[in-house]
DNA sequence: GCTACAGCTTGACGGAGGTCAAGGCAGGCA
DNA sequence: TGCCTGCCTTGACCTCCGTCAAGCTGTAGC
């Protein structure tokens, strides 16, 4: 991580009497608040969490080869995760919007394989990896949860790896976002991009210039409504239809 | 896992003095025996432990939508994963040789997202999960090892999503193919391909037809030598050459 | 205001690879 | 031996999408 932007640690609990109070996007508390832990475990994953950020547009949170030692939960703006090709040309893995882990695949090799950049502005959740795994030791649904959330992944991945038509990425696309949206309480039909045309070409694979034109298709088949970065959906039934060869239900 | 293939669990520890030997080709050997672990705790994995097969060829493993509860070390032949999109096409995910681990993917849903299937007579090391979990939280070393396999599979996925030639994607196959039976003490060079035409294009996102040209055009640029599954890499370099695109290093 | 620039859109064209159709080849079985 | 079947190969055609080129639009800076 970028030591620019780090913050002093400030304890994220508020304790008033029995009640303890966590940063609401952290994915981890609801497998420690359901579970009946002591307050003391709950404090020890609190205190290895570190609030880092704000984070720019275009400032890097980490960057491919840089020694890995903690995870971050996304708490607010876009994370797009990336890495270049051979040619230069940019490769993009994801997008994490709030709620969503980054750094899960630098584990094995104790090294991000990928660069990640703020797409706005960026707060984060810091987790130290090496103390969490310690922790997980003693919190076995701390264990199961990032077991859990590294099974997870693996499977994202895949996702557009099929030989779809670019209408069928891109309704995929803009499914997976509004579903993602609404899971974290945003609306799911009026949707904000934070990323470009060039970089959702990037992440489905196609040039710029299909992004432009199977968005003026959808458009014109009533399915969307686009201004520049604001996207509405106003037939989810068949952008999800278009969607369902990719997203598999 | 198929009932009727499962075999009688067998001890596969045979305890001469202080020597423990393990089945060589289980993944969490490596990580125990190098940690110094106590008798007690290696038993406690190894009692974990199902060999289970054979299973011949076209035999399930597991379907999607199984319950899971188990992952396992291929021990020997070749374990092809799948899912059937909704048009009923085939779509491989990957093939698994001795030595690689199935099943991580189907953690965090608590079932199998997808088929596996044996490409030859294949033999597995069946560990239960949730038994292996629990182990996990006496034994750092075992815990960070899922880790760590959980993570590689993040990355392995992302590898066919890019928007590359057939040939390079070719290439890339066949070079990953040699390193990892390199890997496992088999020959790089000359390879069996236990699959057929049509699954390394399913795999692949190309067409048979397709797998089938850029065969015919490697082998008339002296890269390789096919002979039906008989397959030669006669020009290592070159082939790497072409798949570093995809494999990047 | 004007200019500059990045991001986006639109059109024209070409090529890599998919699709369709036919034929070859080896192994299994009666 | 002959037939059948599954797998593989080869050729002809066509289509989707990438590439190239040009023009548009909103924003920032002065």
């Amino acid at each position: 991580m970028s030591p620019t932007a780090r913050r002093p640690r400030h304890n994220p609990i508020a304790d008033d009497g029995d009640q303890l109070h966590f940063c609401s996007t952290c994915a981890f508390s609801d497998a420690c608040l359901s579970q009946g832990y002591n307050k003391s475990d709950l404090m020890d994953l609190h205190v290895l969490v570190e609030h880092v950020g704000p984070f720019h547009e275009g400032e890097h949170i980490f960057r491919e080869g840089d020694e890995f030692n903690a995870i971050a939960a996304v708490r607010a703006g876009t994370v797009k995760t990336y890495v270049l090709d051979a040619a230069g040309h940019e490769q993009v893995l994801g997008f994490h919007l709030p709620g969503e882990i980054i750094g899960l695949n630098a584990i094995s090799e104790a090294r991000y394989p990928c660069n990640a950049v703020a797409l706005d502005t960026v707060m984060l959740c810091r987790f130290s990896f090496p103390k969490m795994a310690l922790l997980a030791t003693r919190m076995p649904g701390l264990q199961a949860q990032l077991f859990r959330l590294l099974s997870q992944d693996i499977g994202k991945a895949a996702l557009l790896a099929g030989d779809y038509t670019a209408d069928q990425r891109m309704a995929a696309f803009l499914v997976a976002l509004s579903r993602r949206f609404a899971q974290r309480g945003f609306s799911a039909t009026r949707l904000h991009l934070t990323m470009t045309r060039t970089d959702i070409a990037n992440y489905l694979r196609l040039a710029p210039e299909t992004v432009s034109r199977v968005l003026r298709r959808l458009q014109e088949d009533g399915m969307v409504k686009v201004d520049r970065r604001e996207l509405e959906i106003l037939d989810a039934e068949r952008l999800e239809t278009l969607a369902m060869a990719v997203l598999r239900n």
